[in-house]
DNA sequence: CTGAAAGCGCTTACAG
DNA sequence: CTGAAAGCGCTTACAG
């Protein structure tokens, strides 16, 4: 089952294969070949089911039209909805995505990138796991393009979409303190990484404009993992005795985190918003059918892939391009998981 | 900033692009190759950061280790949790894999399998839409590479990994009559797949097996579609109206269509499973934190899409494999939505 | 207006 | 044991 090659087209009608890939390419018109020549191979090669080899044509011109997209789980519906976008926005152009889940492992980010460097892929989206900033800085520094997403390295300067998580877990926090809690936790992820740095902080920051004392008891930083114990046993520490619990409510800094607490939640008898309001990062779907549904930071997952692509696209075509960093307005939505 | 190819290491040595080719790609020993040459091009490409060119490698073998994947919507959790799967167990044995999202249009679908047939893939695992059985005939009369998950053609001999549909929507039926529900609605989508068949027919006949009426208005096969205006109206029909409701309880052939039913129960004030009764197939994070849990027909997911791969990869190894039909086997979880 | 030729970076018979 | 050469399927200067 051999495919069909241009010269198998140009074997056919006596013709050379140059004449034969201009005119697929659209060139007939820019070399002035003979309209019935242009309109026979055109024929031809429909009939003979003719479909360009990319592998040679991007050996040929150093493009592939492809772009290697890193994330920290395809599974997770946050980055799924994220590449998803990508992909769409990615196809409207030419380009194909190829996925790769880093499960926040830089070791895995780094093989990844040396396997998408491999494939010759055109340019990279990537939302870095912690300590992959020399991954990052290598690519930048040879001007490959490249777009971070969901977080960035300060000390780099690269291509960035995201959003504002100072402010807006600022503005979560406050919404709690709003309807009166007063010991507030927060669980997070991921230390070292500056989104997450930044939720936190401006969790405390909320805290210190209220007056309110910021207790290092009430947050809980989490390492990344598939399994749930940290967290059942961070939750149990702020949630578990009876009397004096030592919280009533709750910032989780990721849908993944609050998903697993309000489960833990849920199965230990206590009542949101009554004994505990929560308020999380992102939106599932499990947040609008959940007992109390969630009060929740939205990002704009669409436009932040979206605008990742154009900004790639943008810096694959003009080499030259200056790096842009691009805020995303987030959208708080406001349900019955804080009370009222 | 050109990258170093071969021919650059073995100027820099001294020696053929031949010798460092037999050396990097771990044919020293066979060729026996003076060992100290081995140790220098080794060095040297480590030094010079050599990547092999995939599209070079792949144009001269015919071999790409990449596969093709195509499924429904990589947003939606389900095929999130596949394409995860699927990911992982092909970067075991070295592959890697471009993600299409099909929407269910044959269209789409078609378009995607020519991209990827361009970019020589080396097969694919496929979740095929409705109509798109002669897209897949094709393949398979060219003896290439392919595995079908989640639904097959019955009239096409192919690979295939999936569950036993019917099986799985009679003892999901049959747990709501056993429960003492007697007028037991049916929302499916995609009538013409036979996978989606299967399950109305599981329920039909559980409905005979116990002597129950099948009511063909209490069964709503819907379109698919990203919007759920059809969903809510065929909800509404079901449970509209206060008194006389049509249905007691319902079996939701997707998740999809199971969170949408259940929030549009949860904002008209009816209970689960007092008024309603829920089972639904696939077993998505919103089902264990929702009002009243799921009881769920839970398809194993890291089995299928490991399977998938495996069968695959020995299909590409051996093309004179016979084509194998895999049934695995699902889960019944119960939960609270059914009541006791 | 059309064709012959080079070359992208590999692998692999074939020679010696 | 090692090297020169062909060729995978394209694109694109260069000739005429």
């Amino acid at each position: 089952m051999k495919r069909t090659s241009l010269n198998d087209i140009a074997a056919k009608l006596g013709v050379s294969k140059t004449l034969v890939s201009f005119v697929l390419n659209g060139k007939g018109k820019e070399f002035r070949i003979n309209d019935e020549i242009c309109k026979k191979v055109q024929e031809t090669a429909k009939e003979m089911n003719y479909q360009p080899n990319r592998l040679a044509q991007g050996l040929r011109t150093g493009k592939t039209n492809t772009i290697g997209l890193i994330i920290a789980d395809i599974a997770n519906p946050f980055f799924g909805f994220l590449g998803r976008e990508i992909e769409q926005e990615a196809a409207k152009s030419g380009y194909r995505v190829i996925f790769c889940s880093s499960d926040e492992n830089p070791e895995k980010s780094k093989q990844q990138i040396a396997m998408l460097q491999q494939s010759q892929v055109d340019g990279y989206i990537i939302s870095p796991p912690m300590y992959s900033g020399d991954q990052v800085l290598a690519l930048v520094k040879n001007n490959i393009p490249l777009v971070l997403i969901d977080r960035f390295f300060p000390e780099i300067d690269s291509n960035y979409v995201g959003i504002n998580n100072f402010e807006a877990a600022y503005k979560a926090t406050s919404h709690l303190i709003r309807l009166g809690r007063k010991r507030i936790a927060c669980i997070s992820v991921n230390k070292d990484m500056i989104n997450m740095q930044e939720r936190t902080e401006g969790y405390k920051q909320a805290l210190i404009d209220a007056g309110l004392p910021v207790d290092e008891n009430l947050i809980k930083i989490l390492t990344f993992s598939h399994d749930n114990k940290e967290l059942v046993k961070a939750m149990k520490d702020l949630f578990g005795k009876k009397e004096n619990r030592k919280a009533d409510a709750i910032l989780f800094s990721t849908s993944k985190l609050g998903i697993i607490g309000i489960e833990f939640i849920s199965s230990s008898g206590l009542k949101i918003p009554e004994d505990i309001a929560v308020v999380s990062f992102d939106d599932p779907d499990a947040y609008k059918i959940c007992v109390s549904p969630v009060t929740v930071v939205n990002q704009p997952l669409k436009e932040i892939g979206k605008t990742a692509v154009q900004v790639l696209l943008n810096k694959i075509k003009h080499p030259e391009a200056k790096s842009q960093q691009i805020i995303l307005k987030t959208e708080f939505i406001i349900r019955k998981s804080c009370g009222s």
